[in-house]
RNA sequence: GCCCCCAUCGUCUAGCGGCCUAGGACACCGCCCUUUCAAGGCGGCGGCACGGGUUCGAAUCCCGUUGGGGGUACCA
């Protein structure tokens, strides 16, 4: 085989999403599987919608999920540069070939009339194509046109005889020339249209292969007569199928989030994401769900890309982000946390060894709770502050119980003389606790679990404890007791103590 | 309208003529474990769109129908 080549072109009109990431990634995984090379380019033609923001917003993205490029912005590379906005000349130098040669000509049509001709076609059942009557300018109305209106270069079409292609997912794919009409290559403003600058770039950049979404398949077609007119070799062609949302059409912003920014803000880690994006359109096996970055490097084909549309589905991406999670190292776990902890203002900005651990010890009992980063700061926030925010079906159910201003006196009484400090002595404490009131361990945990964290769902007691220390256990069990006391003796609510601590 | 593509559990998929009584995963529902919630273990629910062919034999091949998607711009 040739030397691969593969690349991903973003348009940036707005943020990288999951569908450009997963395209991105299909043909990252190619090219590295191939030991070849991807290239990033930047096809910032449209002048309305592209933006230098966008632009940093993708490659920031395609950073964080680790997609590096080997040519493109901010590397450099042989075949640059690698912004369309900076090959302009090199657009015009082979529309100016095609020109010379009757393969394209002028059209003085204004998007108006274009406009009212293509409905006036459909209104009457016929295909809205150009009809080509810039072509037939004598030179008299030529002259006459091009002295009063902006001119764009349309492609002189064939219209006999189909455009026929390989497509390493569909198979053999054609169109025949005449449903196919003359398209723009160049606007009035004398930047090119996607179409050619693509066939432009991919060309001059020696790209092998063309891996794209599959909304481009019938471009590619058009794509394929403009390689011919310019008389060079064909890529090879790809087209996966498109990411959809739960109504089964092509995955946008009405379907809520879909920029990869945003799944990073909500806790979801990158190797996360490329495993599931890399799942959606491809499979190795019938049973391999979780993969390295180098086993999907060495297992990719497109032999094995799936031909119809996949629906992105969040509840999976959770629970196999819930699987990295759990195989993070709790070092680097800590540090995510520490990051996010920071940011909500609950512990100090810089990291010392004693937070390190502290934080340590708070994610090993977490781990295993939560799908996304974006769970720690509310399910640990009760260890960092005293302002808990109480559950109040919690409180009612198993804090104002009558046994418990004395139960929580002898919980006192006894981690007050707990030596060492421990997660099994406090353990044992629970359990003879319960022995001696006649209670199921329940009974004894969950009021307690209440006045320390505010709420019934909490890791393990003994390791909350432990956690939290003897100090400020005690005080909350403290006052646990005196909210329980008051509200059984008919007073008071949780909120009117909830912030003294 | 026209062109192109697609079609296996709710979702992602395995299957490339007999190994299929259709396998796995997510979700959902039970049970176990258990101090809550998770995690984990075990089990359950649930699918080849339809109709014709071809063949000894079809989820797999062919044709049609239906359904879905994409394209049809001086957007990419």
């Amino acid at each position: 085989m040739k030397e691969v080549r593969t690349r991903y072109a973003p348009s940036p009109t707005g943020f990288l999403h999951v569908g450009g990431a997963r395209t991105a990634l299909f043909n990252w995984l190619f090219a590295r599987h191939h030991g070849g090379t991807f290239v990033l380019r930047i096809e910032d033609t449209d002048l309305e919608r592209s933006t230098e923001e966008s632009t940093r917003a993708i490659i920031d993205a395609l950073r964080w999920l680790e997609i590096d490029w080997d040519e493109g912005p901010e590397v450099g590379g042989p075949y640059g540069p690698y912004k369309q906005s900076q090959r302009l000349e090199i657009y015009r130098k082979y529309t100016q070939q095609l020109l010379a040669e009757g393969k394209a000509y002028y059209c003085y049509c204004t998007p108006e009339e274009l406009k009212e001709r293509r409905e006036q076609l459909l209104a009457a059942g016929k295909a809205p194509m150009y009809d080509r009557r810039c072509l037939h300018l004598s030179d008299a109305e030529r002259e006459r046109l091009a002295a009063e209106r902006p001119a764009v270069v349309r492609f002189l079409s064939p219209d006999e005889g189909e455009v026929r292609f390989y497509d390493h997912v569909r198979g053999e794919v054609a169109f025949e020339n005449k449903v196919l009409d003359d398209l723009v290559i160049l606007k009035s403003d004398g930047w090119p249209t996607y179409n050619f600058a693509v066939v432009v770039d991919d060309h001059l950049m020696r790209i092998s292969h063309v891996i794209r979404g599959e909304d481009h398949l019938t471009n590619t077609a058009r794509q394929i007569q403009l390689y011919e007119a310019l008389g060079w070799e064909l890529p090879e062609f790809a087209h996966v199928p498109l990411i959809l949302g739960t109504d089964r059409t092509r995955l946008s912003k009405r379907h809520g989030a879909v920029s990869v920014g945003h799944y990073r803000d909500e806790g979801f880690l990158p190797e996360a994401m490329v495993n599931y994006l890399a799942l959606l359109g491809w499979s190795y096996d019938d049973r391999t769900e979780i993969f390295t970055r180098e086993q999907l490097i060495e297992y990719f084909s497109l032999e094995r890309v799936s031909k119809h549309g996949a629906i992105f589905d969040l509840k999976k991406l959770e629970w196999m982000n819930g699987v990295y999670i759990r195989e993070t190292p709790l070092e680097r776990l800590a540090e995510l946390a520490h990051q996010r902890l920071s940011a909500a203002g609950l512990v100090p900005a810089e990291l010392d060894d004693e937070l390190r651990a502290r934080l340590v010890r708070i994610m090993e009992p977490l781990q295993t709770r939560i799908k996304t980063l974006g769970e720690i700061v509310p399910s640990t926030r009760f260890f960092f502050t005293d302002e808990l925010e109480f559950d109040e079906k919690a409180v009612k159910k198993f804090l104002y119980r009558d046994y418990v201003p004395d139960l929580f006196a002898r919980l006192i009484a006894r981690l007050l003389e707990l030596h060492p400090w421990q997660a099994a002595g406090i353990e044992g404490i629970f359990k003879g606790l319960a022995e001696e009131y006649g209670k199921k361990l329940g009974d004894v945990i969950q009021p307690a679990r209440v006045a320390l964290t505010g709420t019934s769902v909490s890791p393990p007691i003994h390791d909350v404890i432990d956690i939290l220390g003897r100090a400020r256990t005690c005080q909350r069990l403290r006052r646990g007791a005196e909210l329980a006391k008051a509200a059984l003796a008919g007073e008071a609510s949780p909120a009117a103590h909830a912030a003294d601590g």
